[in-house]
DNA sequence: ACCTGAACACCGTTCAAGT
DNA sequence: ACCTGAACACCGTTCAAGT
């Protein structure tokens, strides 16, 4: 076929994120090939190769989008309530499970760099967590204050995780948002008692 | 060079997981192939599968041996104490880090049947966890006791993720002591109070 | 300048053929 | 019965050659 032109960089660059997007969410990440992206697009493979420096470089705008969604998920939440927020979040990990699991479980080559527009997604997302603990400042430390919040963060994580997959309960799965009362409640107390 | 006897099946079974765990240890579990399992023990592909099903046949009995090492630490800490259990969790998953790796990020096929020996050891390692609060049951319902386990093996389990990898904080990595103290006792405190 | 097509060095899995 | 060797259907990545 030779050049195209048909589409711009930018243009691509979308198609190509596109079709990742979607075979993420349909399939999964481990289910991306930069082979079956080109085929979905129109091009060959190394075309891909034109728009991003490789695969991983995909999977980290890839989790760029799912980072703003994830986001934007939280904010129309009621953000001054960290139950609500944690709600919020188990039901995005549930319900966008691939993409999640795309964001949290792939493992990225130690050398791999993140682009500079990376860290600052994920702070606002911490903002988002901080924000609706911000009464504990008055209680607390603001060294105590910054841990707690990542207990918090953590915690709720693992809940997610462990809710999501079969890991350790094959048998009598909880109801997550039970987990999550039970902690958030109990924590808190303690924290401010 | 056809056949060879040179090892009787069980021989061959544990070279397989021998060189398997070695990759594993020193590569991570990504890097594990059929073929370089192959090289390593002087055998063809084929033979892989004369032993085992497929290579995720050969990821089960790779956390078989993980878990029946994880609970080997477990039992040699203070394991009265939730506390000093949590601690040897961290150091394992710090210390055994791929293969910890393997247990709880690697997603086994849907599909993919457990043999009837894996959950034992998962219970028993959840019965290690029990165990240490079993103090609770004399002040909750059976009920909220299983869910505080839940809660408290979740939250630990996600800041182990946390401090292993640099998911979320990039910046000012906490120590895992004391986030784990910091949740431990929070959260003990409120549910006993 | 952009894209192709082929190549390179890998994969997991299967199975007829050999001993 | 056990193992090989080749095949099949895939991978990610690179790059000379075409337009």
């Amino acid at each position: 076929m030779a050049r195209r032109g048909d589409h711009t960089f930018e243009e691509l660059s979308s198609m190509i994120l596109n079709a990742a997007y979607e075979i993420l969410e349909t399939e999964g990440f481990q289910k991306i090939s930069t082979r079956k992206i080109a085929t979905k697009i129109g091009y060959t493979v190394g075309t891909l190769y034109n728009v991003f420096q490789n695969l991983e470089d995909i999977f980290i705008h890839l989790n760029a989008r799912t980072l703003d969604s994830l986001i934007k998920s939280l904010s129309e939440s009621d953000v001054t309530s960290i139950k609500s927020l944690a709600y919020a979040y188990v039901k995005f990990s549930q319900e966008s499970f691939n993409a999640w699991s795309l964001l949290f479980e792939y493992q990225f080559d130690d050398k791999t760099q993140f682009p500079r527009w990376y860290q600052p997604k994920v702070d606002s997302l911490l903002g988002i967590v901080a924000n609706s603990l911000k009464d504990l400042s008055g209680k607390c430390s603001p060294e105590k204050t910054k841990e707690s919040i990542i207990v918090i963060w953590s915690s709720i994580h693992g809940i997610c995780i462990l809710s999501n997959r079969g890991k350790l309960n094959k048998t009598g799965a909880s109801d997550p948002k039970s987990l999550i009362d039970n902690l958030i409640d109990n924590y808190l107390k303690g924290l401010l008692a």
